[in-house]
DNA sequence: CGCAATTAAATTGTACGCAAGTGAATTTTG
DNA sequence: CAAAATTCACTTGCGTACAATTTAATTGCG
């Protein structure tokens, strides 16, 4: 009922401008968050996408590319590139697993697994930057998870 | 106090896991909008950055390339090219200011102005998909403002 | 069992983002 | 006023994103 009461009102002026649209705060926000991170991940040679792949190997140090991409919902078209980066910078390594060879197993090597020891470092770094109470996250991290199931159920 | 505290205090493991990061949150919210928006967009033939230019032009229909750079916060090697493809297709045109010759005006075409009535359907249907409230929508947009702002004064 | 459908990863092509560098125009400064 | 510094847009090069296609392996079904 308010939904449909919702699709056919008028959507004020004011609510079409750029700068008051929810997608392009998100969209914004994720360009600082990267350029905030970049002095901080150059140091250890990561950009972000990398950064990320490195959580989910820090969690679960052996894992298929499938699942990786499942956790930061991106396709091997991405993945495939940026594991080979990894690779060559020998923070991990590939191997085909011999049960299933269609699957490639994505895991650390002692030097991935070493840099988990900047970890600490790079979240207090961009905690700072962030600048806000733990609180002030958490309230923003699930209100977005929210739009995040209801945007992806919705295609 | 509070902030040196907060830099000194052991961080707890569950924080550290990829999903319970905010950058996370944001960085994949922002590819769900990202996805949410190509299939309404497709139809109209525009990218979703290619979008957020038309709204910024929807507003002011004639403004130099920097002017757009800073609402977008993205620099001249985004959106060159991004700019060309739009007057490739019909939307924009691009001039010298003849008062200032290092300058470029991107201005709406009719084509361009005429697909603002496309609109309302845009965000009606991203609104469906987004699936929450205005009032939602206000609180999300309000403390990603603040956070967007706290990251871009950090660098 | 045997072939069709499915699955996993990689590859190709297009479009951002952004750093770094170029070249032309304008401002600032000595 | 002229040289130096700055500004603006463009270009180049690298790294994502993602659709669409390809290849190889596995599963499912008749």
């Amino acid at each position: 009922m308010k939904a449909h009461l919702a699709k056919t009102m008028e959507i004020p002026e004011e609510e079409k401008r750029l700068e008051n649209q929810l997608c392009f705060a998100v969209y914004s926000t994720a360009h600082a968050f990267t350029r905030a991170y970049k002095p901080i991940l150059d140091k250890v040679g990561l950009t972000y996408p990398q950064y990320l792949v490195m959580l989910a190997l820090w969690e679960k140090s052996e894992q298929p590319v499938k699942a990786i991409g499942e956790q930061l919902d991106l396709d091997s078209g991405t993945l495939s590139p940026l594991l080979k980066r990894l690779e060559q910078n020998g923070l991990i390594k590939r191997t085909r697993d011999s049960r299933d060879e269609r699957q490639v197993i994505v895991s650390l090597t002692e030097e991935g697994r070493a840099m988990r020891n900047e970890l600490d470092t790079i979240m207090a770094a961009i905690g700072q930057a962030a600048g806000c109470t733990l609180e002030e996250m958490k309230t923003i991290r699930g209100l977005l998870k929210g739009l995040r199931s209801n945007l992806a159920s919705a295609v």
